[in-house]
DNA sequence: ATGGTGGACAATCCA
């Protein structure tokens, strides 16, 4: 089974690409981000053509995730499930595919230190710690997979430049003290467990002139599993191949292989 | 010096 995941920063105006990936790729599952619109306008149709089945959750301008894949999911929900926030039912999105339950999340961002968002961000990480522990109860019973733009780069290996870019909303001791406590539910870092090195990032800011091919970038893309998921874990990659397209997102595909 | 680019959507907000 491969699931993968990508902010696609528009899935409008990313959708060419999005359909040549899947056409090349065939992922079983392909989580996505920042899909920026309203379900009324969400492609979908595109998607059925081309042969997939679409799931997703948006609202306008901002925010918004998808669940695609090539089988139907059999269960599906949306958001925390602790109350309308007006925007968690478009940042989490929770399908079933087989014995696999796939949660894919847009992490709040979280804007700035000493910004009320970033208070909302702690909070939202502390409320899906609360939600896994409420849809699967221990995480040695369940087989879950969490893919997404978490938003968090939790290690110095994580970052080009750690002590240059911190404390920053994704780089700083309460994110990362937040995003352990969800992690410590536990869940396995199957990102790492196959590709330990430095260097390896999955987003490089529009912003920073040439940030790929000088290496200015951030691992804030992730994939991680409950144990029994985590063990059968076979390979996971970064298709840097995506960020050579016309008009690419800043983050780029990351793929995980898992077996049955 | 408080940038830069790229989305959505129509003046800015967000990343």
């Amino acid at each position: 089974m491969r699931i993968a995941t990508f902010n696609c920063n528009s899935v409008r105006k990313r959708l060419p690409l999005i359909l040549a990936w899947l056409k090349e790729n065939r992922p079983d599952v392909l989580a996505l981000q920042e899909t920026k619109t309203e379900d009324a306008t969400f492609p979908e149709q595109a998607f059925v053509e081309a042969g997939w089945q679409a799931a997703y959750r948006g609202q306008k301008s901002y925010n918004g995730v998808a669940l695609i894949s090539r089988e139907p999911a059999e269960k599906m929900s949306f958001g925390l499930g602790d109350g309308d926030d007006g925007e968690s039912e478009a940042r989490l999105i929770h399908g079933r595919y087989g014995k696999v339950d796939v949660v894919n999340t847009y992490v709040p961002q979280g804007r700035a230190l000493d910004s009320p968002q970033f208070q909302f961000k702690l909070q939202w990480l502390r409320r899906l710690r609360a939600y896994f522990e409420r849809e699967f109860g221990a995480a040695g019973q369940a087989r879950a997979v969490w893919v997404g733009d978490l938003n968090v780069a939790p290690e110095p290996r994580d970052v080009h430049d750690s002590k240059k870019v911190w404390p920053h909303v994704c780089h700083c001791e309460p994110v990362i003290k937040a995003f352990r406590e969800v992690v410590d539910w536990g869940l396995t870092d199957v990102f790492r467990k196959h590709l330990p090195g430095d260097d390896v990032f999955t987003f490089w800011d529009y912003r920073v002139p040439n940030a790929l091919p000088r290496g200015l970038g951030w691992r804030i893309d992730q994939v991680l599993a409950t144990p029994e998921q985590a063990r059968r874990s076979r390979d996971c990659r970064v298709d840097l191949e995506a960020r050579r397209a016309e008009s690419p997102s800043d983050h780029t595909f990351v793929v995980s292989d898992w077996d049955e």
